[in-house]
DNA sequence: TGCTATTTGATAATGATTATCATTATCTTT
DNA sequence: AAAGATAATGATAATCATTATCAAATAGCA
């Protein structure tokens, strides 16, 4: 946490045990959370945070780069920072999530975008479908 | 429009002047359209139809297989159906939005699909950048 | 410890979309 | 062509997720 300070202040932001709690959180598992999940997993850990606090840390910490923005559907979902780069596949049953990393993928939207005079700066890839349990 | 009947009369729809415009317009061009674009081009034309009703008629004639939907951002926007299937690129400046296929990401995609036991259905990609104009 | 800018949380507001329901229109059947 | 059954429209209320407001509380610094 001692680095988060480091980069929370200079941007003249406070570390507050809000914004503790869902960094902890969402530092503490693998899984792609949006604002009402959080919620309720603070809830139950008898941490109950005001709704727009939520929102409003899930903005500060995005922006400081301490977490990482997914739009699933048209949900936005939060994930820990310290995984390399992937993209998503969605299981349209049971709601899995799980993640994937194509390099070639990666390569060839480059190029295409080049070959479009597009100068890249992102991109969103989300696979529908259905997981081996559910199929 | 003569087809359009054939699809729509067994779901047991009907054809009414509201679809056809909205049908008309999203057939008459290579936009993008959301609701609320719709609603205001049909103005233009003095055609009103109420915005409730243009949600309506956009659900209907998607599942009826007549348009084609699109996640942009977190925004639902429809096209025609009449062209092939392809991916997105969406300038962060202007808004631009500009079409593009390739083969080789689509056969990527189903590969990892394969790998993951996952059952593919869809994708959604969407490249973000700066158009040529606006970088 | 005290000061001040930042943050919180309760709540109101917003914006997009969906539901309700009385009225109107379509399509099928006479 | 007229009627009847059923579906669609449109005005408006409701909903849902998210953002704005603002007085009270607090973090970080002197
Ligand atoms: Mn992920
Ligand atoms: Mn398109
Ligand atoms: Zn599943
Ligand atoms: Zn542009």
């Amino acid at each position: 946490m001692i680095i988060i300070i480091f980069i929370i202040r200079p941007m003249s932001l406070r570390m507050t045990p809000q914004r503790h709690a869902v960094l902890t959180l969402i530092n503490g598992s693998a899984r792609h959370w949006d604002a009402e999940a959080i919620s309720r997993a603070l809830q139950k850990n008898d941490q109950r945070i005001g709704i727009a606090t939520i929102y409003r840390t899930l903005s500060v910490l995005e922006e400081a780069g301490l977490i990482a923005a997914v739009v699933i559907g048209q949900r936005k979902h939060y994930e820990r920072i310290d995984k390399p780069h992937h993209d998503h596949m969605v299981c349209e049953a049971c709601g899995r999530i799980e993640e994937f990393f194509h390099q070639d993928i990666e390569t060839l939207q480059h190029d295409i975008a080049k070959r479009h005079g597009f100068c890249i700066q992102g991109h969103s890839l989300v696979i529908f479908g259905l997981c081996r349990q559910c199929q």
